[in-house]
RNA sequence: GCCGAUAUGGCUCAGUUGGUAGAGCAACGCAUUCGUAAUGCGUAGGUCGUCGGUUCGAGUCCGACUAUCGGCUCCA
């Protein structure tokens, strides 16, 4: 009998053989890896003797399925455990996640300790090695076994299946769980597993339906693979911004201040002014940009035009009761209509356009309680936003524009390796939510993926997240714990002048609507700030410092020249202070390094005869004894290249 | 908004069955004046998130509120 295993390769067997069999032989001997049981696209029981020639899908390890075989065989063995300790608890869904996996219980909350005590039942259940087996029932008996188990959830799973379907289940030594598979051959080989936390969660994601209690757990082919994992965890847990920018006085909160309204210290106000200057001065010089300054708030009139009082009132702060006052005022949530306005200022001539209007712009969008999290989703923020008014046949030479900037920022940060582009587009399938033409929709995106492909930018294209009145490519940024924040985004609006009878007049004397860009070029400054302290965890490069060089002095005696060199340094415009106090050298450079400052400079007499400093910095260590002309040339140079220095290893020094 | 956990000096955390707060680091002072990741000694600092309740007595028990964290996207 011969046997063709997924990767094409051909094995003889004798004829006869099951698959459980062949799976733990080729396999490698782990015998457990999961065995999918699949044969020519048939499911088959494990046991199933093989009879013909045929193709075998087997899963090992090395597979990046196999991992999520054994992730779903942990959280079977998981799920097991739970009903022994809680036989009251209640089963309902244990998938394979990104990280590990998770099974949903309908039972009291889970304390750590409890986690713990499930995690000892756990390895109980594997050290017991029981075989896992596959059966399979007809619907309706399928619901009688759930029903005599008491299982309401897995009973009303069943039955939203096809009334004719074969269903499945999965028995390890008496414990029956309804599942797809496929599953590991025995609990044994769940060999690196742990559980990470507890939840809540709601049967489906519905808040209407059943409170759940989630577990969440993690699990590997190797031990040591799993010791990777949780200090690749930790490692992100010193990295979160929301710890390292607190720790680091960058920002703080206050109680009575309010969620989501994060206070800026003055040197994280440096960072985020470093990085403002930056973006203004580029768009303004070297981008076309005009600048505007336009209030934070307007009357509820200005809303009931943008469309936002009908559709977005919930996110909105409103001042005032519309029912008593005469006069409703709302904090701007957005800044495309105060533009607009500024626009229709004055009549433009076909021969103005495009013209590009930047502000650097406070928002203020009402979250809910719940969503608000350090400086990536708060309730006031300031983004580098912009609208460019265009002709229509300047549309594409613009929006690839938009995103060269865009590009250009995130390769200035160098952050351009971590960003995914998404082309979001409308969903035909619901017109309803989008207004225009099918074929403009078609042709719109069309532009969009050209420009894209043009600029030669990996994308993925997703359905139905265009604006309501256009498509509009977002650039996201994946934080340390691996979830994706929107950082850029950029509209193609064809709609909106419309709404606000904006116009140009064309060659022939005759008003013509113009073409709208919604866009930014380094998203909002918060976001950016807090997408920078993770990738950096902390290092920033020497331009954004909000201190850059500190001057070390070897003792008191030198810090008359210390002084000295830091007002040259200021002199210069790079942000250095000077540590006085008599503390031993050694102890100076510590605190400096966790500072994550970029460059020490130690004065002694030495220097101080010479007018050198003695330079340390955290890229190189040593640098040794320099001129201080030199010196500052040198840093000049990297804060004007905005140079992201490698730090050499302490081992290659 | 919903569910859960948490809230003690600037920071990280102790505080056992309710009996009126403790450590390390930081800060400050004194001594030390030092050559590339921690000098020594000492001092001060808290109405225990806020408000209310139970009690002779509350950091500890109960309730409300506020804030922080995790989850509410991954679907047999």
């Amino acid at each position: 009998m011969k046997i063709t295993l997924k990767d094409g390769s051909v094995k003889e067997y004798e004829a006869a053989k099951s698959v459980y069999d062949i799976a733990k032989d080729i396999s490698e001997g782990l015998a457990r890896v999961a065995c999918a049981g699949e044969v020519n696209g048939v499911i088959v029981d494990l046991r199933t003797e093989l009879q013909e020639d045929c193709t075998l899908n087997i899963i090992t390890a090395s597979d990046p399925e196999g991992l999520r075989v054994i992730r779903h065989t942990a959280s079977h063995v998981l799920a097991e455990a739970v009903k022994r300790l809680y036989p009251n608890a209640k089963v309902t869904i244990g998938p394979a996640i990104d990280e590990g996996f998770y099974y949903d219980f309908e039972a009291d909350p889970f304390s750590r300790e409890d986690l713990d005590q499930i995690e000892a039942e756990m390895k109980k259940i594997i050290k017991e090695g029981h075989a896992i087996t596959r059966f399979t029932l007809p619907r309706a008996e399928a619901v009688k076994l759930m029903r005599e188990k008491e299982e309401p959830f897995k009973v009303e799973l069943i039955e939203e299946l096809p009334e004719d379907a074969e269903i499945s289940f999965y028995d390890q030594g008496g414990f029956v769980d309804l599942c797809a598979g496929p599953h590991l051959m025995s609990t044994k080989g769940v060999k690196a597993f742990k559980l990470t936390s507890s939840s809540m969660a709601y049967w489906r994601g519905d808040s209407d339906k059943a409170r759940l209690q989630r577990i969440y757990g993690t699990a590997y082919n190797k031990k040591e693979d799993l010791a990777a994992h949780l200090e690749r965890m930790e490692d992100a847990k010193r990295r979160d911004h929301n710890r390292l920018g607190r720790e680091m006085g960058l920002f703080t909160t206050v109680d009575v201040i309010g969620q989501g309204l994060p206070l800026f210290t003055p040197k994280g106000t440096k960072m985020i002014m470093k990085l403002q200057r930056w973006i203004e001065d580029i768009e303004e010089n070297e981008w076309g940009y005009v600048r505007t300054r336009t209030p934070l708030m307007a009357k509820s009139d200005l809303y009931k035009i943008s469309g936002h009082w009908d559709h977005y009132k919930e996110g909105m702060f409103v001042l005032g009761d519309e029912e008593t006052d005469k006069e409703v005022f709302a904090l701007r949530p957005m800044t495309c209509p105060f533009q607009y306005y500024v626009y229709k200022n004055e009549q433009h001539s076909y021969r103005d356009l495009p013209i590009r209007m930047g502000e650097t712009s406070t928002l203020f969008r009402s979250e809910d309680s719940g969503e608000m999290h350090g400086l990536t989703r708060v309730r006031q923020f300031t983004i580098s936003e912009g609208h460019l008014i265009v002709r229509p046949d300047q549309m594409v030479e613009e929006f690839k524009g938009c995103l060269a900037l865009a590009k250009h920022c995130l390769t200035t940060l160098g952050v351009e390796e971590d960003v995914t582009y998404h082309l979001s587009k409308w969903d035909p399938d619901n017109r309803e939510k989008y207004i225009g033409e099918p074929e403009v929709w078609e042709e719109t995106q069309q532009h969009m993926r050209d420009i894209l492909n043009e600029l030669h930018i990996d994308y993925v294209e997703d359905v139905g997240e265009a604006a309501f009145y256009g498509p509009k490519v977002d650039i996201n940024a994946r934080n340390v714990y691996g979830k994706d924040d929107t950082m850029i985004t950029i509209q193609w609006d064809a709609l909106l002048a419309e709404q606000f009878d904006m116009y140009f007049i064309d060659e022939n004397g005759s008003k013509v609507r113009p073409y709208i860009i919604h866009r930014t070029s380094i998203g909002c400054y918060e976001r950016t700030l807090a997408w920078l302290i993770e990738k950096y965890a902390g290092k920033f490069p020497t331009w954004l410092c909000a201190e850059q060089v500190r001057v070390l002095p070897i003792s008191d005696k030198y810090s008359a020249y210390a002084d000295e060199v830091v007002k040259e340094l200021k002199k210069h415009g790079i942000d250095a202070t000077m540590d006085a106090r008599s503390e031993k050298i050694g102890f100076k450079i510590r605190e400096a390094r966790l500072d994550k400052l970029p460059y020490m400079l130690v004065v002694g007499q030495q220097e101080e005869a010479d007018h050198t400093v003695s330079v340390r910095s955290r890229f190189a260590g040593d640098e040794g004894v320099k001129p201080l002309g030199e010196f500052i040339a040198a840093v000049l140079e990297e804060i004007r290249t905005k140079e992201i220095r490698r730090e050499i290893p302490q081992e290659e020094r």
